[in-house]
DNA sequence: ACCAGTCAAGGAAGC
DNA sequence: GCTTCCTTGACTGGT
């Protein structure tokens, strides 16, 4: 059966209340270290409240859902040299981290998430890469932390994002620095096609990158259609769904915002998706999250059963 | 109370 | 080799 996927925010959370905070490093730095450590425990000890009440929602409703990539301001940041221990309430931070451990657990809440996209494994800048892990390696230890497997079943999902060089220099590149992942880390990642021209596409995808790395494949309606790269989108879809090693694959599904740019994600989304009969998990990538899911429930009645 | 500007990141594109 | 744009939601500071 496919579910449907909330991405980071429910906006009737939102109205509650419920909303994520986050802190700059201008503004850490600004302030003397015990205040700024202060604040910002408090905030990241909000947001995994606010992550443990999310899953719960989705949870009511029948919702997979992505985890936010802002939980944890700053603690992977260099400059600000920050880690969790170094709190002051770090005690109810891992209170947060047994919520919600004891929240997954008590449901069937598949829980996901998509690293922003200055995330660039294949980057030749080697700072860049550096940065890359510690971020990745951070966020798979609190998937580890929160009791989610080390498989695609927690599919931390990126993209390539790069084209400086051949396909096989980037390829070469990238699972030089896949190798240096934590191993429950790369059991989780997953890599998506890409919505611009002369980046990554599926065919691409499946050509250079999945043949030669086993790594399955995220299927993004939108990205396909703005870079199909000559391949219909019936066997774009089933080729990266035989990607997924038999895991639920968990594929992105978004409309254009009436507009210029057409990779823009539009509030709600009005056109029924096709499964090609193949059965999948689908985060919807718009900006009314949990409300334009709820009208597209009832848009693709009857195609979901 | 509200609104405009700011923040953080890597890469691509355009001078 | 610069600057600007892309993207995001919440913070920040000025009215």
């Amino acid at each position: 059966m496919i579910r449907f996927g909330l991405c980071c925010i429910s906006l009737k959370l939102k109205e509650q209340g419920l909303s994520h905070q986050t802190m700059t490093y201008k503004r850490f730095s600004s302030l003397p270290r015990e205040e700024a450590l202060k604040i910002l425990g408090e905030r990241i000890q909000n947001n995994l409240m606010v992550t443990n009440e999310t899953i719960k929602f989705c949870a009511e409703n029948n919702y997979v859902y992505r985890v936010s990539s802002d939980i944890f301001p700053l603690i992977t940041y260099d400059e600000a040299n920050v880690s969790l221990e170094d709190l002051p309430n770090y005690d109810e931070i891992q209170d947060e981290f047994d919520n919600i451990q004891s929240t997954i657990s008590n449901s069937t809440v598949r829980v996901t998430c998509h690293p922003s996209e200055f995330n660039v494994l294949a980057s030749s800048n080697q700072k860049a890469v550096d940065k890359t892990i510690t971020e990745l390696n951070f966020y798979s230890s609190f998937f580890d932390r929160i009791g989610l497997p080390a498989d695609y079943s927690s599919p931390m999902n990126m993209h390539i994002h790069n084209k400086n060089g051949s396909h096989y220099e980037i390829i070469d590149r990238f699972m030089t620095n896949f190798k240096r992942l934590d191993e429950n880390c790369r059991n989780r990642l997953v890599i998506e096609n890409d919505d611009k021209l002369n980046c990554w596409s599926v065919a691409e995808l499946i050509t250079f990158f999945h043949n030669k790395t086993n790594i399955p494949i995220t299927f993004d309606y939108l990205h396909h259609k703005c870079h199909p790269n000559g391949l219909d989108e019936e066997s774009a879809i089933k080729m990266c769904h035989n990607t997924w090693h038999g895991y639920k694959p968990l594929f992105h599904y978004s409309e254009s915002r009436p507009g210029n740019n057409p990779r823009a994600h539009a509030d709600y989304a009005e056109i029924p998706f096709e499964t090609y009969g193949l059965d999948f998990d689908l985060d919807m990538e718009l900006k009314a999250k949990d409300l334009a899911i709820e009208k597209y429930e009832q848009i693709c009645k009857g195609i979901l059963v």
